[in-house]
DNA sequence: CGACGGGACGC
DNA sequence: CGACGGGACGC
């Protein structure tokens, strides 16, 4: 699976990890760092002109002449290096190829790895990015742990699954030594909002064909170290990381807490959880995992290596600025379980949530940020500039986007206050959430150094992207119930699920929220019926029979807590509300398969909740807010070649989806 | 309920 | 110039 997107050299001293930062080598590397170069250095531009590969399954008897013309196919090679064994001289059935950008490496993978097997090879040949290339690069990497596939599934199945939420950079499959799959594996994005908008969309919901449960979905633990790394990679659990330990409380924010993604550490005192730009993941408790955060790996080192001077943690990057980037608050349950903001949303039929429930992260921040402008201008950054592992996104430049900039934020914020009061939401995280971003500006200045206009610019980029992000998510939200409606209301339920052609118009609302499902109206109809599995979900929740706000969680410690979906509040302590139900007959466990589903609200009903209300207030007042179909930074072919793969499954008899068996409760069975 | 891939150079 | 040595918390 290729590595596609993600990669972006650091363009000169504004680069993400500081201008003197150099990585430190990976434990057991030997091979060459960049800067290595002697005499005719090539890489004295920016530091990062080549990109190795390692190439796996070359037959042993290759030469450079064979193999070289393959790769050229797909861009220019610096180099070909055949691994030889030091002493006996024999060829190790493997070999290094350097090309001279990430975009060329890039395609190579996404053409060659696992889809062209050599004369005389034992498989496929396997092309990756070189030990601690991807960190040499910058890149970050989102690994998901994927349990209760089926067992039948290949690679490409679960990555058809999987390609929904963004672009797949891996799947690996676990399997046992007859190759047999062992049910679970491994997806890796680029950006955090696709895997987070996998976790959320998939996880418990989503049953492959052959399944008796759903998939888990979650951010992978950090892998297990390979004997003999010993300096390299700690990873996590330095000392002094454990949330624990952080005070709560204002804190600089820096860079690190831009690496720990939305993670906030809880403010235990009161137990309030910060509002959160929408990750229903929190982090408060454990450190994240360095799939949650992304990886330049050797960043990731003991955390007290990026201590700042009052405890505050520093951008482990950047040693002249800590973090100009403002989190906002986050309000969410202690972590553990990712439900999908979706369906927290409809948890309670009656006490509709507020609206930045429906934050769902979702595919939407990532697309909609991934083709700014800027965004294919991967030098237009300015110097100042630290692109952060957490916007693996450009940034647009001030020069290009400021301008609009703060009426666009303006206009934001101004379409949720509209639909926070048509919305009734009183109290809600989303009046948090928007004083939050109303008032980190003023954070923004008790910060030192953060007050240059780039700065300024930047920071209100990423609101404004935070603040789309959220539309966007409720839009897709509206989005999935529509589509029920559409699947709902042609009493024809058993007949094909031929989209309508309102579903279709809908149906390409949505494929722009899907980073590269573009503009083809096919790949848009193969996102109707692949989405059918959380919206099956979606409707069992409409319909449960929840009288209860709180639901139960837990926490990465394994401790259970609950969680109030309307107020916000978690705790220790089960509710009586929620006990009360909990021995109530449990709701009818609604059928699988492509049975329609028993008891469904109303058109009507439905379409007159608050949220079809917002949504519509959305629609019609906000402009659709960028062209989101144009894969624009993975060069060319790679996004379409994957939109081909994902229609291929339409009609895949393998896959089906079905409600959640026992309602509810999937959701934190998981883990 | 499953947790990380064969091999990883030599200037 | 010099180059990884000792120590191994306490929740």
């Amino acid at each position: 699976m290729g590595t596609a997107g993600g990669f972006r050299p650091i363009p000169g001293t504004g680069g993400g990890f500081g201008s003197n930062f150099q990585p430190p080598p990976v434990a057991g590397q030997k091979r060459g760092y960049p800067f290595s170069g002697r005499g005719s250095s090539p890489d004295h531009q920016d530091g990062s002109s080549f990109a190795k590969l390692f190439v796996g399954s070359v037959p042993r008897t290759i030469t450079e002449e064979d193999i070289r013309p393959l790769f050229e196919e797909h861009g220019n090679v610096i180099e070909v290096a055949l691994i030889k064994d030091k002493r006996t001289g024999q060829q190790q059935g493997c070999c290094f190829v350097k090309y001279t950008t990430s975009e060329e490496a890039d395609r190579a993978i996404r053409n060659l790895h696992n889809q062209h097997t050599l004369p005389g090879g034992s498989g496929p040949i396997q092309v990756r990015y070189a030990d601690g290339e991807r960190e040499r690069l910058g890149a970050v990497e989102y690994k998901l742990f994927v349990g209760s596939l089926s067992k039948q599934a290949s690679e490409k199945e679960v990555k058809e699954i999987f390609s929904q939420y963004g672009v797949v950079e891996d799947v690996y499959l676990m399997r046992d030594e007859m190759r047999q799959s062992r049910g679970c594996g491994f997806v890796k994005y680029s950006h955090r909002d696709m895997a987070l908008a996998a976790i959320n969309a998939l996880n418990g919901i989503y049953t492959m064909r052959g399944c008796d449960q759903p998939l888990s979905v979650r951010f992978a633990d950090p892998k297990k170290p390979r004997s003999g790394d010993s300096r390299g990679t700690p990873a996590f659990g330095g000392p002094g990381f454990g949330s624990r330990l952080q005070a709560p409380g204002p804190r600089p924010m820096s860079n690190f807490g831009e690496f720990m993604g939305d993670r906030i550490p809880i403010d235990v005192r009161g137990f309030r959880p910060p509002v959160d730009a929408g990750v229903h993941t929190f982090g408060g408790q454990l450190p994240p995992r360095s799939s949650e955060m992304g990886l330049p790996l050797n960043l990731s080192g003991p955390v007290s290596r990026f201590r700042g001077p009052n405890q505050g943690i520093v951008n482990p990057g950047s040693s002249t600025s800590p973090l100009n980037f403002i989190q906002p608050a986050s309000q969410h349950p202690p972590l553990g379980l990712q439900t999908s903001p979706v369906l927290k949303a409809f948890q309670s039929p009656k006490q509709l949530p507020p609206p930045s429930q429906l934050h769902s992260h979702a595919p939407t921040s990532y697309s909609q940020t991934h083709t700014s402008p800027a965004s294919v201008q991967r030098h237009s950054q300015p110097p100042n500039f630290n692109s952060s592992s957490q916007m693996p996104f450009s940034q647009p430049a001030p020069s290009q986007e400021s301008p609009g900039l703060g009426s666009q934020l303006a206009v934001s914020q101004a379409m949720i206050q509209q639909s926070a009061s048509s919305a009734a939401a009183t109290q809600t995280p989303l009046t948090m959430n928007l004083q939050s971003h109303a008032t980190a500006p003023n954070q923004q200045q008790l910060q030192p150094r953060q007050s240059s206009p780039s700065r300024l610019a930047h920071m209100l980029s990423q609101q404004k992207q935070t603040l789309q992000a959220s539309f966007q998510s409720s839009q897709q939200a509206f989005s999935q119930i529509q589509q029920q409606l559409q699947l709902i209301q042609p009493s024809s339920q058993s007949s094909t699920l031929q989209p309508s052609s309102q579903t279709i118009k809908q149906q390409s609302h949505w494929a722009g929220v899907v980073p590269h499902t573009a503009s083809s109206a096919t790949s848009a109809a193969s996102d109707t019926r692949s989405s059918m599995g959380p919206l099956v979900a979606i409707n069992t929740q409409l319909v449960a029979p929840l009288k209860c706000n709180w639901t139960e969680h837990t926490s990465p410690d394994g401790y259970k807590y609950y969680y109030n979906s309307v107020t916000g509040e978690s705790k220790w302590e089960k509710p009586e509300e929620l006990s009360a139900i909990e021995h109530q007959p449990k709701p009818p466990v609604l059928q699988p398969h492509n049975q329609p589903h028993p008891q469904l609200l109303s058109a009507q009903q439905l379409s007159q909740t608050p949220q079809a209300q917002l949504q519509a207030q959305f629609q019609t007042r906000m402009p659709h807010p960028q062209p989101l179909q144009q894969p624009s930074f993975h060069s060319q072919e790679g996004a379409y070649t994957q939109l081909q793969t994902v229609n291929s499954s339409v009609n895949d008899p393998t896959r089906f989806h079905q409600g959640p068996q026992a309602n509810q409760e999937w959701a934190w069975k998981n883990k």
